[in-house]
DNA sequence: TGTTATGGCTAATGACTGTTAGCCGAGGAG
DNA sequence: CTCCTCGGCTAACAGTCATTAGCCATAACA
C-alpha cells in the first residue's frame, strides 16, 4: 500500500480543489483511530497521502483542528440521525426502534469516527471539548426523554430511564469496536437486532 | 491539593517498603485515566507523589510497565470475578445474573482501571498488547458460552449469542464512564439492575 | 563511630514533534 | 512571453520527554 510521493516539487494549481484536503482528513481519521491522536505525527498523515508533514499546513491549519472536525462532525451526525429517525415514527416503541437503528447504523458505518470520538475526548483542547460533551449530553437526553415518555404512556417498563438510555447507547457504541464488513451480520441486520434488544431492555411488548 | 515535596534529599531506607511504589502506581492510574497515557509525563506522576520524575525509576522500571501492570491486572481481576460468580450459582439464569453483577461491580468500583484498560490498548507495546487482547477474548467467550448454554437449555432466547454477549458486556463497561459514588444508585443497586437488564436482553423469564 | 544501601536530587542525553520560514517549479492568466 | 499563485520541498525552531548518570544526605547497622 505504498503511496506515490510527489516527485514534482511544484503543485498542480487548478486540479481538484480540496481533494488533498479531503484525503488528509480521511488519513488523519484512520491514523487517529488506529494509533491514537498523540501517537500520530503530522509526518504520518503526510506519508499517508504522499506528501511531507509540513506540506499539510497548505491545506489544514493544524493537527488539533483535524481532531475537532472529526469529533464535532460525529456528534452532529448522530444528533441529526436521531432527529430524523424519531420524526419518522409515531408510537414511542417505533421511535425508540428507529433511533436505536440509526445509532447502530452510524456506529457500524462510521466505526473510525465513533472510535476516535469516544477515545480522544481528553486529547481535544478547550473549548471544543466542552462543545463535544454538550452535544453528547444532548444526544443522551434525546434517548432518555424518549424512554421516559414510553414509560409514562405505559408502553415501556424500566426502573430508571437513565440506566436504560445509558445501556442502550453503550451497547450500540460497542458495535464500532468489533463490526467489520463481511462478517456474520450486515449493517441492516445488526441495526434491526439491536432494535430488538433495546425494546427488550425497556420492557416493550412488541 | 498540594503535595509536600521531599526537602530532605536523602531517602528513608527502612520505612514502609513498597509504599512509594504503590503510591506511584495509584497516581499513574489516575493520571492515565484523566489525561491519557501519552499525555502523562513521568514528572506528572512524580509530582503526584511528591518527588521528581527521575526518582520514579528508583521504584518502577519504566512508564510502559506501569501501563502493562494496570491492563493485565484489570483483565485478570475480571476473569477471576467471572469465574467466582459463575461458580456460585446453579441455573444459567442465576449464573448470568451473577456474572453480570460481578462485571458491573468491577466497572463501578474500578472505574479508572476499566477506563484505562479500554482506552489505552494501542498505547501498550507488544507483546503485552496481545496478552491483554487474548484475555479479553477469553472473558467475552465466558459470557458467550454461558448464553449459548442458556439457549440450548431453553432458558434464554436470543438470535445471536455473540450479539447478546457483546451487548451485555458493552453496557456494563459503560458504567465506568459515568458512575460516581453518592449518585442515584449504589454499586449494589446498579449491579442488580444491570443483572435485570441482561436477563431481559437474553429473553429470560425470571 | 564508620560504612553502606536507599532514595532523593540535578544535569545531561538523545530522540521526537508541531509548526514556521523560506525556497522553488509548474501551470494558468494576461 | 512574463508574472503570479499554488502546493510541493528542506531547514530550522522551540520545545517536550523518557531515561540514564552521577551526586549526596540520611538512617540503619556493625
Amino acid at each position: 500500500m505504498k503511496v506515490e510521493r510527489q516527485h514534482r516539487p511544484g503543485g498542480v494549481p487548478g486540479a481538484l480543489p480540496g481533494d488533498r484536503a479531503a484525503a488528509i482528513r480521511v488519513a488523519a481519521l484512520r491514523l487517529f483511530a488506529t494509533q491514537g491522536y498523540r501517537a500520530t505525527t503530522m509526518a504520518d498523515i503526510g506519508a499517508a497521502v504522499g506528501i511531507r508533514g509540513p506540506s499539510i499546513y497548505k491545506h489544514v491549519s493544524g493537527k488539533q483542528v483535524l481532531l475537532a472536525e472529526i469529533m464535532l462532525g460525529t456528534m452532529d451526525a448522530l444528533i441529526a440521525a436521531h432527529a430524523e429517525a424519531t420524526a419518522s415514527a409515531v408510537s414511542v416503541g417505533d421511535q425508540l426502534r428507529r433511533a436505536v437503528e440509526a445509532h447502530v447504523r452510524y456506529h457500524a458505518r462510521h466505526q473510525l469516527e465513533a472510535f476516535v470520538g469516544n477515545r480522544e475526548i481528553a486529547s481535544l483542547d478547550q473549548p471544543d471539548r466542552d462543545r463535544v460533551l454538550r452535544r453528547r449530553s444532548t444526544y443522551e437526553r434525546g434517548f432518555r426523554k424518549l424512554i421516559e415518555r414510553g414509560v409514562s404512556e405505559g408502553a415501556f417498563d424500566v426502573r430508571s430511564a437513565r440506566l436504560a438510555s445509558y445501556s442502550i447507547l453503550d451497547m450500540g457504541m460497542g458495535v464500532a469496536n468489533w463490526f467489520h464488513d463481511g462478517g456474520e451480520f450486515s449493517v441492516d441486520q445488526l441495526a434491526y437486532q439491536y432494535g430488538d434488544l433495546a425494546l427488550r431492555v425497556v420492557g416493550c411488548q412488541a
